[in-house]
DNA sequence: CCTACCGATCGGTAGG
DNA sequence: CCTACCGATCGGTAGG
């Protein structure tokens, strides 16, 4: 748990009356107690996601994340209905942050040429993958099997958005030659090569995530016969 | 289970010296009991396999597996010392599998084009994780996490062979062009391109592994560059 | 391979 | 959010 770990404030107070009687009256301050429970949900979740990461959901006990921020065993229920609702919780957080930053990643690169815009899409998809914060996306992809029909659907609903990001980018890089499969499959396998880089991706060794990047592109696109105009 | 059912040896009588005292002496007969315990081992495994391919392994209880294939809940510990050695074995029988599956494709290129060569290892493996009896390497691929780790180094070397006869091609192809982006970090981008094909593949949807197979030679090589010498 | 179990763990809850 | 629990389930075993 590195840089964010700032993040974590933590702390509960003693269920104790004076705090309470304490506290200047008139409107509630929403910096302590209220920041202080937002906190610790989100402590919650930022746990869960690591843990359901490294062991998988099913080998996860409610425990483990209670006990990852502090908490008893009972407390987490408090905050999260139940370890389905937790595991949900940590897969929209993470499909939410990654759309967010897919969406912002096409925008600012509008006009420029497909490959300019696929590699943005790359960067962007393994920044989110194996960055700072990136547990959420893992999780997604690998426990959406322990999630109900009805968070699975939405979820994919999500998932769809995403998608529907690349493929105006694949279409153009098709039509210039520079993508020789069809443009449908080329998006699965592509995903597929990018996804399956968090079970090999070793931060502390050899390849950063711009080499990366300039691998992927290498191996699915010709820029020889991309880029038909602009180019930025 | 194919083949290798045979090398299962296991045994024991039934616990009923009727059974024992009736039958003929003399050398034992190979054919009924002895095979119909070899087939409940190898029905143990593919049970398994399928099970923690479609729950997880954690989410998977022995009790379950028991159920798969008509037996009491402590009777799969008469076969496997533990879950966690079933598991172990789920994955070793689908590597070995599938390497020797892989080397027989191999052996029967050589002297092919290097394209062509390609062609055979993905086709292979899109055949070993989505043909008949797949649930095997899915789960070898998703679950081993959960192994101890002297099991899971025990498969890494199993792994690290059937990497092995990927790389050679790969070079083949990267000096002719074909193949841009370098050698390894082609393999694990092209080998997690089809890897995730486990998580979208529908066999009763459209694209049949054929089409899969062409879609992935199109979107890593440029057959034009290709192909310098034979072609078969 | 079945019967009959055991000890441990787990998700979740009441009540404050 | 803690304390103190409960009911259910689970991996595994003895003994035949």
């Amino acid at each position: 748990m590195p840089a964010h770990a700032a993040t974590v404030p933590a702390r509960k107070f003693a269920p104790d009356a004076r705090l309470v009687l304490t506290r200047p009256r008139g409107r509630p301050r929403k910096t302590l107690l209220e920041r202080d429970d937002g906190n610790r949900r989100a402590d919650l979740l930022r746990a869960a996601a690591a843990l359901f990461r490294n062991q998988g959901f099913a080998a996860t006990t409610t425990r483990d994340i209670a006990a990852a921020v502090g908490m008893q065993s009972g407390s987490p229920f408090y905050h999260f209905k139940s370890k389905d609702a937790l595991l949900f919780a940590v897969m929209q957080e993470g499909m939410h942050a990654a759309l967010e930053r897919q969406r912002e990643t096409v925008q600012s690169r509008i006009g420029q040429s497909p490959s300019e815009q696929l590699r943005g899409l790359v960067q962007t998809h393994f920044q989110v993958l194996l960055g700072p914060d990136s547990d959420f996306i893992p999780v997604m992809l690998y426990e959406s099997r322990s999630l109900q029909s009805a968070q699975r659907a939405e979820l994919a609903a999500l998932q769809s958005e995403y998608e529907a990001l690349w493929t105006p980018v694949l279409s153009d890089l098709h039509a210039s030659g520079a993508l020789r499969a069809p443009v449908a499959l080329s998006r699965l396998l592509i995903l597929g090569a990018l996804n399956w880089s968090v079970q090999w991706f070793d931060p502390s060794r050899s390849a950063g995530v711009a080499e990366l990047v300039e691998a992927a592109l290498a191996l699915f696109i010709d820029t020889r016969a991309a880029d038909g105009f602009a180019g930025a």
